[in-house]
DNA sequence: ACCTGAACACCGTTCAAGT
DNA sequence: ACCTGAACACCGTTCAAGT
């Protein structure tokens, strides 16, 4: 009996109490925005009214808007799944390339975001070593696989950025769409005849099949001259 | 006897006269700066400025940004070598290709806007078209060819991207280096062993390299189920 | 050390007014 | 029809001044 019951009024108020600010809440404030408004919200400005501050408060935590760009895009890798031990290693590549394209494509402007930096923080670090080890296991040279780290991730970077671009632009597939309806016969015969292809099934099964193709090719390749 | 002579004095200006705005000057101007300037430089009123106007001018020939970004990637694709029609599909294609990532490399943030803009005019057509005759000529299934070229071009323009990004940002390709030397054998032992392969040889080796490996990929796949 | 308002030098786009 | 200055609603970044 006595325990002060807590006063509500405290926290009924509309606004919670500014939290301190730190790197960590200016990302977690940028992810919510990246969400809600996409990449285009994504401004210094924009974040620190989230914050209730000025844009002037986030420089005490990054150097510039490419630090914290960098900064959310390694919080987000976090969620990246590598790959069990055991099975084979071209499935558990697959599965771990995956994992990085589901990543990128949950939110909207991620994979734009993540084609115009370099992310190299620790959670990119451990993307990279275990995609090494998985190549190294699958007898894939040293250097196929040095440079076979970059590609992949690339690649994958770009097709999601592909997608997040067809599905969120209007404009952008629409206009190929319509361009590649308008395309005759005698002008252009192949693409006449696969434009309806062309268009079809942006979805999982183009990506997976992509990241066959590419896996395909870097297990055949021998180290290169 | 009766011919004025031309007066000097009007040739000999500093500035040549203000020439008639139109789509094609506006691209030319656009060109230049980011020849000179880089990515950075290509704004509309920076564009204006060079052609002695503001930037509401321009948007009586480009709706907006975007579409001057289209109208520009499309007219540098004019110089894109299409391949002889004799010789293996296989060297054609990859001659296409490489052509395809000089043009982008050739020019200063040039891959970066290619990586942002959904191109579709008359260059990327005629590049498409070729594309798929190769492709269909190597005996590649209608479904996967379609794919593939979505595929080549998007891959071949990561790839000048992501050179560009690491030759010109003095930050990107250093500050992954200096994060991968002090990468320790404990924690990452692959990233340890194989740092030095994965920062060397960023030139035609490396894109050539990879252009073999996706072409690999293609053709050794069978179309989708 | 951390935070901030104000300022500087920019953006894209629109629009009324001119030719 | 084409062109334009001015305005609107934004940017990133810096810096002197506050705590």
């Amino acid at each position: 009996m006595n325990q002060v019951p807590p006063r509500t009024i405290v926290s009924r108020r509309s606004r919670p109490a500014k939290s301190p600010l730190s790197r960590e809440a200016i990302v977690e404030a940028a992810l919510a925005i990246l969400e809600q408004q996409g990449e285009g919200g994504l401004s210094m400005r924009n974040i620190a009214k989230r914050l209730d501050t000025g844009a002037a408060s986030l420089y005490v935590y990054f150097a510039n808007t490419d630090e914290l760009h960098a900064a959310l895009l390694d919080h987000v890798f976090s969620e990246v799944v590598l790959p069990a031990q055991q099975g084979n290693w071209r499935d558990r590549l697959k599965d771990l390339l995956i994992s990085y394209h589901g990543v990128l494509e949950a939110r909207r402007g991620l994979a734009q975001l993540a084609l115009s930096s370099i992310a190299s923080g620790p959670n990119s670090l451990r993307i990279w070593e275990c995609i090494l080890r998985l190549l190294s296991e699958g007898g894939v040279g040293a250097t196929t696989a040095a440079w076979g780290v970059d590609l992949l991730v690339l690649y994958v970077t770009s097709i999601a950025a592909e997608q997040a671009l067809h599905t969120t632009d209007d404009r952008g597939l629409t206009r190929v769409a319509s361009v590649l309806s308008a395309v005759t016969a005698d002008e252009f015969p192949h693409l006449h005849r696969l434009r309806g292809d062309m268009i079809s099934d942006d979805g999982p099964n183009r990506s997976q099949w992509a990241i066959d193709v590419i896996i395909d090719g870097l297990s055949a390749r021998s180290p290169p001259a």
